[in-house]
DNA sequence: CCTTATTCTGAAAGCGTTTTCAGCCTAGGT
DNA sequence: ACCTAGGCTGAAAACGCTTTCAGAATAAGG
């Protein structure tokens, strides 16, 4: 019980060579039953737990993985992460994390840190990455899946929602509704591929009925509720027709929600404002957030599978799209006839109380 | 290009020995400048990256260190999670993540699982968990801290916020609003000792001032907002005097505090609801939660830390206690004198509307 | 009863580093 | 000039496991 038992420890006790322990142990099947169950007791008694480095080494396989994800912070991440660890513990791997804060350089020093520490699998977030990165993925040659995207450069299986067709799909409910004056209020798009999607399927679908509707503004925002704030009173500043606010985040969309309100605007009567990323939170708000529901949980459990599989030696499988939902909620509804620029509407609240 | 480079690859290119360029590459200092250089300029034409699990099997040091969290579906392990791994990142050291889903048994799991990975500090949170997993703790006498508690068991190093004393000072803040009539809403406390703390917490401040103040009902719901709203109806039933509602979580004041309004109370008005956590939504709401701010982000880097030192042989210290904020907000005020009970006012306005 | 096919086990060779241990060389003291 | 220290470097031994390769043992077939 001093030193930490190794195999030859538990070899002698069981009176059988090293090589039958290590395989009584990975391939109970291929030694007898007798042996095994030696074994097995010798491995218990002793309390043995095989070195994982040394393992690594001689097997090149440490069985774990690693994922970088922008940030912790951010819910739907956060649920993706834990999906993702949750099945492939029981796959039998850990997870290695990491986070970049959106920063490109930061994500090639993590993907860099953990394929040095050999992860035998990488889990990734969106397509944009540096070409430095890209090299060190393909100089390593491990699995790679990325996820939150639809579909992902260089042949490699993606899981994901499409952002841009559910973000048409969410336009153009608010287009059905009748509204015709339409602003934007963007996360940034930086190496950001799926807001940019996103921005996209808004913008698309806008286009596609550019006889009917106006595009106002699109103003991009930091992520964060009170840049979300901002950013509607910069709406109501200079594009005060309009009736419809399409956000891209969820967060953005509540942090201008509630600006609105501070203001004086009424939401929907005022401004419909929408969001996306199905924040759990948002049903619970007043109103609740019109948003575009993503089950980060499916993401991050599709992504172990295709991870699970590769490592298994699978065939490369194309992607996989998850399947979004559009959350119709009291944040949006028709616009009201004949109503006032913001602008008024605001100055006359807030000159009443 | 072919076969990944490894150390005699680079000493043979540089024209030294294996062991020179483990040297040159680890304590740069220690060899002549000249044969420094040739040796990095050989692993960079190399692309040479030292191999991680040989690496750990000679130094018996993985450079990577684990935790294992409730969830990370919670925003405070979620953020101090990366914040641990922000800080750990910057000392050359990767995360290996785990959940246990408040299981003690699936700890123990991803505890074991960590370990036999060879992690070379472990990040709790609280002091809960199986015997067994303390005796594995202690045979591979690992670097342990825990997090999100004050003060830990077995003289561990803790960092967190004292559960108890801020919910002492909420609740006493309620007290000098003039309430006397409480109910508690609370998570479950089954292995969660944070939580206890802030239930004790509550309780003792109402015992200490039980010459004025009534405790009516406490109960426990799972922790989901659902169940938050649900835990309204039961209060609104059960003990309808109540004007402050303590709740232990954000998630489940919120929850609550959403159901009220739709049975019509209002808060503060009708009953005043807090929360715990700080969490960043809360104040959006309206009204915004009264609640306590938990910086998690100081917690996973104080954690962080406290492992680097560990991990430097530094010695034992002592536990750092994180402080809190009471965040005064809307959704807490000055009991309505002569309120009606809570069921009486819920049916009115749901016999009105 | 002997030969061949078939399992199953053990010896030993790595896996790619770190690190100890000498040894060599240079420099400084006498 | 000779000797002693002291600083660097290289050879080689771990580190603890997996896995190949043979050999031993058992079963089957002639």
């Amino acid at each position: 019980m001093d030193r930490k038992p190794s195999l030859s420890d538990v070899a002698s006790l069981a009176g059988v060579s090293i090589a039958t322990v290590s395989r009584a142990l990975n391939n109970p099947e291929i030694v007898t039953a007798e042996l095994r169950e030696k074994v097995l007791k010798a491995t218990r008694s002793l309390g043995y737990v095989p070195h994982g480095a040394a393992r690594a080494l001689a097997s090149k396989k440490t069985r774990s993985v690693g994922v970088v994800v922008p940030t912790l912070g951010i819910s739907v991440f956060a649920r993706g992460v834990e999906a993702l660890q949750d099945r492939l513990s029981e796959g039998g791997y850990r997870l290695l994390v990491a986070n970049s804060q959106y920063d490109p350089v930061r994500e090639l020093q993590e993907i860099e840190s953990l394929l040095a520490h050999g992860v035998d699998g990488l889990v990734l977030v969106g397509n944009e990455r540096l070409p430095e990165a890209r090299k060190r993925l393909r100089q390593f040659s491990c699995p790679v899946v990325i996820t939150f995207m639809n579909e992902a450069a260089e042949d490699l299986p993606a899981v994901g929602v499409n952002n841009f067709s559910s973000s048409y799909d969410l336009t153009k409910y608010l287009v059905d509704c009748g509204h015709e004056q339409f602003s934007i209020l963007s996360s940034p798009v930086l190496n950001n591929d799926r807001v940019r999607e996103r921005r996209n399927g808004i913008l698309s679908c806008l286009d596609d009925n550019s006889d009917r509707v106006k595009v106002n503004q699109v103003i991009e925002v930091p992520y964060s509720m009170q840049a979300g704030g901002e950013g509607l009173d910069a709406i109501v500043a200079n594009a005060p027709e309009t009736t419809a606010l399409v956000c891209t985040t969820d967060l953005i969309a509540v942090g201008s929600m509630a600006r609105a309100r501070e203001i004086g605007l009424a939401v929907p009567e005022h401004i419909s404002i929408a969001g996306y990323d199905g924040l759990e939170l948002a049903k619970y708000l007043t109103p609740a957030l019109t948003t575009v529901s993503v089950p980060a949980n499916e993401i991050g459990q599709g992504a172990a599978e295709r991870m699970l599989e590769a490592l298994k030696g699978g065939k490369p499988k194309a992607s996989t799209v998850i399947a979004t939902s559009l959350s119709i909620r009291g944040s949006t509804g028709r616009p009201t006839p004949g109503r006032l620029p913001l602008d008024r509407i605001a100055q006359a609240e807030i000159g009443e109380s």
